[in-house]
DNA sequence: ATAGGGTTAG
């Protein structure tokens, strides 16, 4: 009869199976025997290794021979957990018995991190160097700082800096525990800098949010002296740096070195290039892209999907995800939240419950704090706001996280519902979350029922705790060159003309029906003193300025450090359709895209 | 002789 498992599950079996019989035979000692014994054990249940262990101790087979010394300490290695191998292997290293350096990698392949590295250290104490195994072994899981210094000056001392996978291995570890200037120096000292070595330099960068000197580097490496040139996991990571930049033209740089090197076909750039372009607000370029994309995978569906999300084109990230159920692609857990934030950002509430039934019920999926943060956000809007509470304290299975919470006191603000509103900003600052938009958000729902003893209450708080707001700011992008404007700037060389033109948007929208918002304005001024205030908001003077420096029919792209304000939203609308131009706001969130009048966004406020 | 190590998509 033949055995019902193949071969190579047959072989994992037998070396199961428990050997006791030799294990426990007396060992003969010093002797080759012993050595040829102990070298072809394989691990041994921990409690059977220390039986064996004391049985050396108490017939004085100790200590070992060299050889059988290796041996021994491998088994232990192997057999142990690494604290309790690493006792063992202190009491037997003398400087008569180190192991070979093979079977001292041997032993570091079993240990730990911590342990590996101090048994490298008590092995160089007794003249065993170890050679670039023995380092490469430990630079893979290492993780602190200081002993990736101590590696690194071994691999300097020991002349490894030519081994370009190893120096590459020590930069890893340099950039895991955030110490980028050091992987930077690695990079430095290595005599052949292959494009691994390049694009982990880039991932350091990129991790430090140095996006700037991420984009410097890949036009270095094009035209520098190195023989490394980007290759696809280059473009892969310039596209992601690019994106957080918002920095398009560079996105289309790489993206067209990558289709002149034949990258252009790889699945994870094309990817890469959608999110690029959906997060700079090129929803159409992006679209395209992913139209002649042929094997979309999950990942390309849900860049697209969100990247509609993003923009506020609810309706296409729903269609797209039909389309991909269609197609027979399985969503995922991230394509849900690209689902959930459409239909949360496009104020689609009846879809979003659907979704979320959809994921939990169809697809068994256990949803995470975005997906509840974008059903938050949805309940919020449907003015279920101390239901959406009880969700979130409740119903959640997760923690909730700070973004939650926000999301809940926005509603508040839009409500008014005070009350709520206090207990919100005390889970924030549980969480020792809170920031001074938060304190906004608190203040502007006092200012959304007019209870202005509150707002002082409030600002005076925010005072006494040196919380600073930050200023909003809003800029523009002019060939290349970036134009930054924040409320009743007057920096601007050409001041004047943007003041002037504002005051003629002003007259103009104020005749196609625009009126200011005054609860956008948090300071307790009369009303007229409020509009003044609002004038001037960065947005407003940014437009003004787009006005006077751009070509006509060419879109106006703004970028904001804040959320765009109810009444610079409304403001964009009327100005939208007036002057007929399409205006794209990025704000810390999402797009806004203005035109006709109208806004992508549903937003409420 | 044997043994080992690096980057990458939403």
């Amino acid at each position: 009869m033949t055995s019902p498992l193949p071969p190579s599950r047959r072989a994992t079996a037998m070396a199961l199976a428990p050997r006791p019989s030799r294990a426990l035979r007396p060992v003969p000692s010093p002797s080759a025997a012993a050595a040829a014994l102990l070298a072809s054990a394989s691990p041994l249940p921990a409690s059977r290794f220390l039986q064996l262990h004391a049985h050396l101790l108490r017939t004085g087979a100790t200590p070992l021979a060299p050889a059988a010394a290796s041996a021994f300490l491998s088994l232990a290695a192997a057999s142990l957990p690494s604290s309790r191998a690493l006792a063992v292997l202190r009491h037997h290293l003398t400087p008569a018995s180190v192991p070979s350096t093979f079977s001292c990698n041997s032993i570091l392949r079993s240990l730990s991190e911590p342990g590996a590295l101090s048994f490298l250290r008590r092995m160089r104490g007794l003249g065993r160097r170890g050679n670039a195994f023995s380092l490469a072994i430990i630079l893979k899981p290492c993780c602190t700082l200081a002993h990736a210094r101590q590696l690194h000056a071994n691999v300097v001392t020991d002349g490894h800096l030519r081994d370009a996978l190893l120096a590459t291995s020590l930069m890893r570890s340099y950039a895991t525990c955030g110490a980028g200037d050091s992987a930077h120096k690695v990079f430095d000292e290595m005599l052949v800098k292959d494009a691994v070595a390049w694009n982990v330099l880039i991932t350091c960068y990129a991790r430090d949010k140095r996006t700037k000197d991420t984009l410097r580097l890949f036009d270095e490496m094009k035209g520098g002296e190195s023989e490394a040139r980007p290759d696809e996991v280059t473009c892969i990571l310039l596209l992601q740096a690019c994106t957080s930049l918002g920095a398009l033209d560079f996105g289309e740089k790489v993206w067209e070195y990558a289709v002149e090197h034949g990258y252009g076909g790889e699945l994870k750039v094309r990817n890469s290039l959608i999110t690029m372009f959906t997060r700079c607000g090129c929803v159409e370029k992006a679209y395209q892209v992913f139209c002649e994309t042929p094997r979309k995978s999950v990942v390309t569906w849900s860049a697209m999907i969100s990247g509609f999300a993003a923009n506020g084109f609810g309706e296409d990230a729903i269609s797209a995800f039909e389309e991909m159920n269609k197609s027979g692609v399985a969503p995922d857990a991230q394509t849900f939240t690209g689902v959930l934030s459409a239909c949360s950002h496009s104020g689609l509430v009846d879809e979003g419950f659907r979704f979320f039934d959809m994921m939990r019920c169809e697809y068994q999926m256990m949803p995470n704090v975005r997906h509840y943060g974008c059903i938050v956000d949805l309940m919020g809007r449907a003015g279920l706001l101390d239901e959406a509470y009880q969700l979130v304290v409740k119903e959640m299975k997760v923690a909730p996280d700070a973004t939650i919470w926000r999301t809940l006191l926005g509603a508040c603000r839009v409500h008014g519902h005070v009350d709520l509103g206090e207990k919100v900003i005390g889970h924030l600052i549980e969480l020792k979350a809170q920031q001074a938009g938060d304190y906004v958000l608190l203040l502007n729902t006092y200012a959304t029922v007019g209870d202005w003893v509150k707002v002082a209450e409030v600002r005076k708080l925010m005072k006494e705790n040196g919380i600073q707001t930050t200023p909003g700011c809003t800029t523009v992008e002019l060939n290349g060159e970036l134009h930054e404007f924040i409320a009743d700037d007057d920096s601007h060389p050409r001041k004047a003309e943007i003041y002037g033109k504002l005051d003629e948007i002003n007259r103009h929208l104020r005749i196609a029906g625009y009126v200011p918002n005054v609860s956008s304005e948090l300071h307790d001024l009369d009303s007229e003193g409020k509009e003044c205030a609002l004038t001037y908001h960065s947005e407003k003077l940014a437009i003004a300025f787009a006005l006077l420096v751009m070509p006509q029919r060419r879109p106006i792209r703004l970028a904001k450090n804040l959320r765009v304000c109810v009444d610079c939203h409304n403001f964009t609308k009327v100005f939208s359709g007036v002057y007929n131009r399409l205006v794209i706001v990025r704000d810390r969130t999402r797009f806004h895209h203005f035109e006709g009048g109208q806004c992508s966004c549903n937003d409420y406020w």
